[in-house]
DNA sequence: ATCACTAAGTTCCTTTTCGGAACCGACTCG
DNA sequence: CGAGTCGGTTCCGAAAAGGAACTTAGTGAT
């Protein structure tokens, strides 16, 4: 397999990478979610080169994550915004935050703060299941193959 | 800022990304979960090269998230596992397989099924408070940065 | 003892991707 | 008229990835 053959295999994993694992594009969607949405922005927020942050924009275009939406005419002039696919992202971002902050803090403490639209509200986000609300962790979840069976604590060997 | 100083940046994203965003990292993991633990069993499964395999089980074993434990002696061989930092990585690999079987589904369908190690009952995680229980979207949290204040539903322009 | 085989790498070399800086085009402002 | 803004593109050297063969330390079969 190659990596850009990715985007053909089974694995969601696989495929979710196909999208959002080469270099830069998950930080490029973070600044989306802050708030960035021009080109210019973008590059000073990240300090990439203007060839790969264009490269970047254009596969988010086109896979589906980022919508380009012209904000004047002469000179006509684009931003990018989240698409709905894109906003169902945050998930993925938010743990990553979560996890991150645990396991490799940093000296200043985490910049963000992840607050309810609602109320104002810090939440601190788990993994729950939508039936019963237990929380999930890897200690008390399997994630199981086509062919393999549910119990037993020790996944097979080969 | 260069791809390779990610690890020094404040961000939580951008340091989690210095450990877990370079090609095929993210792939080994998710092996590691599905019960892949030899080098030759990653080889096969992944399809990369060994010289990057090799590299990138460093990498993962200097940075925590593996841990290289000898198996038999004459010939010394090893196999790697999840350390408690690997296994807290859970939640990223389950939020991305969620968004990928939604906004990229494969005509064969997701491979995987997450059950219940008590049970053994399939669950679907989504993210909630920890405190109230309320699940979490993009459309009801938003990501703010240190200066910013709560309210508002749009983000400023810059 | 020799041959084939295994597991876990390493070496060598080519191709692809990244990084840095300058340049371009269409406009606005003073 | 010249300087500035925004959203890119071009060019080129450096770094990373890909492919295939080779190595090392053993085992087991003939």
């Amino acid at each position: 397999m190659r990596w850009t053959d990715l985007e053909n295999e089974a694995c969601p994993v696989a495929r979710g990478l196909s999208v959002i694992g080469e270099r830069w594009t998950l930080l490029i969607l973070r600044d989306c979610f802050l708030g960035v949405r021009r080109f210019d922005d973008f590059q000073a927020s990240l300090g990439i080169t203007r060839h790969l942050l264009a490269d970047r924009l254009k596969t988010l275009e086109a896979k589906g994550l980022l919508r380009r939406e012209q904000y004047q005419e002469r000179p006509p002039r684009f931003e990018y915004r989240l698409t709905e696919t894109g906003k169902d992202l945050f998930p993925v971002l938010v743990s990553l935050i979560t996890w991150a902050n645990c396991a490799l803090p940093s000296p200043e403490g985490s910049p963000y703060r992840l607050v309810s639209r609602q109320t104002g509200q810090r939440v601190t986000p788990v993994l729950c299941d939508d039936e019963t609300g237990a929380r999930l962790n890897p200690r008390n979840l399997r994630l199981l193959m086509p062919g393999e069976d549910a119990p037993g604590d020790e996944p097979p060997r080969r």
